[in-house]
Order: C-alpha cells, then sequence, then structure tokens
RNA sequence: GGGACCGUAGCUCAAUUUGGUUAGAGCACCGGACUGUCGAUCCGGAGGUUGCGGGUUCGAAUCCCGUCGGUCUCGCCA
C-alpha cells in the first residue's frame, strides 16, 4: 500500500534550481539513468517536466534506515516509477551539468518509496537511438516518454490553448457539432458506422463540420470555432491521417479579408507560442501567379527559382518535343537552377528520374558554360534562341536550365515538385524558416475530363465572386470564386471561402456541378432549407492543426505530433485496431461479412 | 491499384555485393567491481525460427518465387 504522503509531490523534476537550496522536498518520476558508483548512487528522474539527479550517499555507521533505503537504490532499474523526498545541495561548481535545467542542484534522498518496477523496455526512451515506427506505436506509452514526442505534445496543446485563446478574446464561441452524420456525395471516401436502430441505414463520420457549421451561422451563432476531428477514408502518407483535427471557423456578416485577418492573429499567436517568426503582413498571390510561377497552388516562397514559361521562344526550335507539346495546345516552360551546371550525369539521372514519378517522359536540361548552351538538348537552340532564354529568365554562366514540355497543367505537375526538390538539395533556404503565403482567387471548378463534368476547386458552398449568374453558367471555367487558402512553406495549412447564403445562387452551382434537383435535395437539403430562412452573410476557414503542428516542431511525419496515429495501412499498433468483431455484433446490426478477410 | 526501399538478439545495426567454420558489435538485460557520475566506467555472462512459406544447392541471412509487415511515393485525398 502506497502512502498518500509519497504521492505528495513539492515539486516536479523540471522545476529545482539554486534557490531552492536546503529546501525539504519531493520528487516523483521515472528512472531514467541509475548510476552505481559503489558508495554513491546517482538516479536521474524525469518527469514530463524535467529531469533532476537524485544522490543516495553512503549510510552513516549504525543507520539501519539509511541502509536499507541504500540497498533499496541499489536495486532500481530503468524505467521504474519512484518517490523521493530529500535536501536539494549544491552539486559543486565543477559538477554543474549544463544539458539539465536543474543541472546546479541535486535532490540528497532522504526517504525512496518505489511506487512501481518495470520490465525492461523493448526500446529506451532516449533521444540516442532512431526506432522503427511500428515498435513505437506498439509501445507509444514508452515512446511518449522521449524527450521530442513530450515536447511535441506539449507544444501541441500550447498551440490549440493559443487558437482557443485568440478566438474566444474575438467574441467566438465553441460549439460541437455530431460525429455520426450523413455521408455526403462529393469529395473523400467516407468511414460508414452501421445503425442498429435503423437496419440498412449507416452514420458516416464527418470529412469536416461544413456543412453544420454553415447552419450554426443560419442559427445566428455569429462566430464559432470548433478544435474537431475529421474523417476521410483514403490511402495515407506522411502528412495525412484518415482522422486529422481542424481548427475550424465560421463568421457571419464577414468580408474574405475579415476571415484572413483573423487567421492571421491567429497564426501570430501560434507562431509567437512555437517561438517562430510570423510576418506583419502576409503576402497574397492570386491561384494564377501561384500556377504560372511555382506551378501549384501551395507555393513555397522560402526562395525564388521560378517556372518560366518559354513557350514563344522555343517555339521556333526544331526540337519536336517542344514544338510538339506547343503546337497541341501545351507549353515549355524551365526553371533555371543557380550554380547548377556542376550536377553530374548521375545526378541529372536522379532528377530524370525523379520527374517521372509525376509523369513526365523526360527531363530535358541544358547547361551554361563558357557563354554558351552545353549538352542536353543544347545543339536544338541555336544561339539566337539562347540568348533570348538567357535575357527571358535572367541565367548565368554556372547555371543548369531545366525543361519540361507537355500540356501546361502536367508541367507544372512535374516542374512544382522539382523546383522544390532541387531547392532542398542545394541549399536554396534556411531549413529552419517559414514563409507563410495567402492563395486566392481560385476558379470555382475546375473540368473534369475523364467524368466530362465541372467539379468544384474548394467545395460546392463556395460563393462565386461574379454577380452574373449567367456568365458564370456560360463560361464556368473562367469564374473564380471567393475562396482563399493559407500556405506556409509549400504545405497547405489550411484553407476556407466566402459560402453561398443565397439558395438562388446555390441552386445554380449544383447544377452547373450536375447535380439536379431531386439529388441536391435528398443530400443537401436541410442546407437548402436552411437558406430559405434568412441565412446571413458568412464565411470561414479551416486549419490543420496536425501539419502546423508538424511545421511548427519540423517533424518528417504527422505522426510524431499525434498521440495515437495509425500507421500507412490505417492500423493501430497499439491497440489492434480495425480488427474483426463478433458474429453476435455483426448480427444486432444486420450485417454479413461476404467475403472473410485472410488473416 | 502502381512504383521504390526495408525486415538479422529486447532496441539500433554489421555480415547479403562474391552462397562456405560456431551469424558479430553497441545499448538494454543478469552477475561482479568502483565514493562524484550525468548517454558513467571496468570485468564477466546470458540472449538468434536471420518476418513467414516454398524452391535452387553438397551447403542459404545471402540466390529465386510467393506471402506478411513497415516506410516513402504516384493515383486518390471536393
Amino acid at each position: 500500500m502506497i502512502s498518500d504522503a509519497t504521492l505528495k509531490r513539492t515539486h516536479n523534476c523540471g522545476q529545482l534550481r539554486e534557490s531552492d537550496l536546503d529546501s525539504e522536498v519531493r520528487l516523483c518520476g521515472w528512472v531514467r539513468s541509475y548510476r552505481d558508483h559503489g558508495g554513491v548512487i546517482f538516479v536521474d528522474l524525469r518527469d514530463r517536466f524535467g529531469i533532476t539527479q537524485v544522490v543516495f550517499d553512503t549510510p552513516e555507521e549504525g543507520d539501519e534506515a539509511g541502509k536499507a533505503m541504500y540497498a533499496l537504490a541499489d536495486s532500481l532499474r530503468n524505467e521504474w516509477v519512484i518517490s523521493v523526498a530529500g535536501l536539494v545541495r549544491h552539486r559543486g561548481e565543477d559538477r554543474i551539468n549544463p544539458k539539465l535545467d536543474t543541472g546546479q542542484i541535486e535532490v540528497v534522498s532522504t526517504e525512496l518509496t518505489v511506487l512501481n518496477e518495470s520490465d525492461s523496455v523493448p526500446f529506451e526512451p532516449d533521444s540516442f537511438t532512431e526506432v522503427a515506427e511500428d515498435t513505437r506505436l506498439k509501445y507509444r506509452y514508452i515512446d511518449l516518454r522521449r524527450p521530442e514526442m513530450t515536447r511535441s505534445m506539449i507544444l501541441r496543446h500550447e498551440i490549440t490553448a493559443a487558437m482557443r485563446s485568440v478566438l474566444n478574446e474575438e467574441g467566438f464561441i465553441e460549439v460541437e457539432t455530431p460525429f455520426l452524420t450523413k455521408s455526403t456525395p462529393e469529395g473523400a471516401r467516407d468511414f460508414l458506422v452501421p445503425s442498429r436502430m435503423n437496419q440498412a441505414d449507416f452514420y458516416a463520420l464527418p470529412q469536416s463540420p461544413q456543412l453544420f457549421k454553415q447552419i450554426l451561422m443560419v442559427g445566428g451563432m455569429d462566430r464559432y470555432y470548433q478544435v474537431v476531428r475529421c474523417f476521410r477514408d483514403e490511402d495515407l502518407r506522411a502528412d495525412r491521417q484518415p482522422e486529422f483535427t481542424q481548427l475550424d471557423l465560421e463568421m457571419s456578416f464577414v468580408t474574405q479579408a475579415d476571415v484572413m485577418n483573423i487567421t492571421d492573429k491567429v497564426l501570430k499567436k501560434v507562431c509567437t507560442v512555437a517561438g517562430k517568426e510570423f510576418p506583419d503582413q502576409v503576402p497574397i498571390i492570386t491561384y494564377d501567379e501561384a500556377v504560372d510561377k511555382y506551378g501549384i497552388d501551395r507555393p513555397d516562397i522560402r526562395f525564388e527559382m521560378l517556372l518560366h514559361n518559354v513557350s514563344d521562344i522555343v517555339a521556333k526550335t526544331d526540337f519536336k518535343v517542344f514544338t510538339g507539346a506547343i503546337e497541341s495546345g501545351g507549353s515549355v516552360k524551365l526553371i533555371c537552377v543557380p550554380g547548377g551546371a556542376k550536377f553530374t550525369r548521375k545526378e541529372i539521372d536522379a532528377y530524370t528520374s525523379f520527374v517521372a514519378d509525376y509523369g513526365a517522359k523526360g527531363l530535358a536540361w541544358a547547361k551554361l558554360e563558357d557563354g554558351a548552351f552545353a549538352g542536353g538538348v543544347s545543339k536544338f537552340l541555336n544561339a539566337d534562341v539562347q540568348q533570348q532564354l538567357r535575357d527571358a529568365v535572367g541565367a548565368n554562366d554556372g547555371d543548369i536550365l531545366f525543361f519540361a514540355a507537355a500540356d501546361t497543367d502536367s508541367v507544372n505537375k512535374v516542374l512544382a515538385p522539382l523546383r522544390v526538390k532541387v531547392a532542398g538539395d542545394i541549399g536554396l533556404y534556411e531549413p529552419n524558416s517559414y514563409a507563410w503565403c495567402w492563395v486566392t482567387e481560385f476558379p470555382l471548378v475546375a473540368y473534369n475530363a475523364q467524368q466530362k463534368r465541372w467539379d468544384s476547386l474548394h467545395h460546392p458552398f463556395t460563393m462565386p465572386s461574379c454577380d452574373d449568374l449567367d456568365a458564370l453558367m456560360a463560361d464556368p471555367g473562367a469564374a473564380k470564386s471567393l475562396a482563399y487558402d493559407v500556405v506556409c512553406n509549400g504545405t497547405e495549412m489550411g484553407g476556407g471561402s466566402i459560402r453561398i447564403h443565397d439558395r438562388k445562387i446555390q441552386e445554380k452551382v449544383f447544377e452547373l456541378l450536375g447535380i439536379g434537383t431531386e439529388e441536391a435535395e435528398e443530400k443537401f437539403g436541410f442546407l437548402l432549407d436552411a437558406l430559405r430562412f434568412g441565412a446571413p452573410p458568412h464565411g470561414g476557414l479551416a486549419l490543420g492543426l496536425d501539419r502546423i503542428v508538424m511545421e511548427m516542431v519540423s517533424a518528417p511525419s504527422l505522426r510524431d505530433v499525434i498521440a495515437f496515429p495509425k500507421t500507412q495501412r490505417g492500423t493501430c499498433p497499439l491497440t489492434g485496431a480495425p480488427a474483426e468483431v463478433d458474429d453476435d455484433q455483426l448480427a444486432e446490426l444486420d450485417l454479413k461479412i461476404i467475403v472473410p478477410h485472410q488473416k
């Protein structure tokens, strides 16, 4: 039986300083390491707050209690949980450990209680060993004791708290929305939940609270936010989990600029909490400019090395790859890599195989050396074309040009990742720098050639920029929307839009998207209904909390900032989820497994 | 659905390229020594179905086929 007194900590393990000398203290924590010197034992005691050194001195002759304590200390092992009472003592000037915040002092133990023993752990929760990810996830409780994980969890909490505090001050209220809701046909695949009480019916877990937050606006909530889990049943990536957390917010009677301003305030506070810079003025880039110069709608603006469209210049060459692309309506774009002429054949081949992943058939290149083009496609480019290219992109001797030629979308799709890859390889930007920007004026819709229909770029509830609905229907591809994304270092951190609050416009947009009246009624009828009863103009945005934390701690994976993440196949090594269920459970849901999976 | 890489002791890795003695090392673990360490040190010990299944071979961690698991990625993710 553990006595209550042993649990009454006076301090945590990161707290004691020189100012606490001679205090009687009690600490609880985990044995991080024990160092037995025969006549003196040191224990590093760890908790979430830090590490404090505890010392066990050789007991005096005849001190039986001291001897018992020393023997107990002698038996301690890594990761045992102990409670120590003792006296704070200065280590002595030559024994200070500068690596520890508490490194000036130590606690001389006067009483030791073992609160729990530990089997020898599958891996040491230190910062020195890289442990395989599935092992870390299986023993996540050990992994969470590692300083990096502890730090990430704490920062994640602080970031969430900062978000809430800014929005609370700005008059927002946090409202919860359902997790058991209705499947929506658009967008990602839904996670389905069978309904026991409604045979053969299913709930869906929300991909986002989009419709609910709009309805909250109709309900007069005015300013809403929610730190909320979202679910999408799609394949995973390092930066994609099937369940992830958003800071979701929505505001009534606002313009796009209002939403962006609030978001800037939130992000500023978040960055301050994380000890990072945030610009006073976040650059705003239009979608068209982003795609033109960066090849992508989430530009990494930490560095230049922009894409240049050189179709006009190379149209006159005899190089069929270039002219063919242009003649069939595509383009030729390039990036000019400063100092890239020193790339070896092997390095260029590596980039060629890199772009192949993005659908490129090859990578045309030309080095600039001694006033002329050399190698690669140089022979197709006469002196005049070479000079025009130099002038157009500001290229110098020592650079290399990487060309892509195809339909413009494909060209961008290849050059955008190549630009980022090369910049990282040659160190074009500071690894610990942050560059935020807004991307605005998104197209309302994009043509889906496969399905032969117009798809929303953002979602079907996004307000078109133009008032003229006839013009919208006549040329949908030209229409812009009141949508905006916030981007950091080439990663989309959040996005939102002004929503349609007018039922007539909403119906028109559904019509454009090929969603018939009946279908719209069945799937979004509740929203259309709400729009009939005094829906205020409103708009909002959602920030990806996991991605923001990931970026703030420079983690390579989202899994490093989520306490209990899933593996790439969507499993949880800790719990074993997902798993089979009993036939009884299935029967109760009127479900039957038709094809049993192999185990 | 496709591509790439990986899987050897509890953990991190070596031995695989070129098949060949008893599969090694560090950390952790167990025992011992040591009164000032701090990723303690020193001495000793134990620890292996080389993911799994099959094949080739006199002989397989090593080569081949399949399979399972992990990671990255293309597609996918309004």
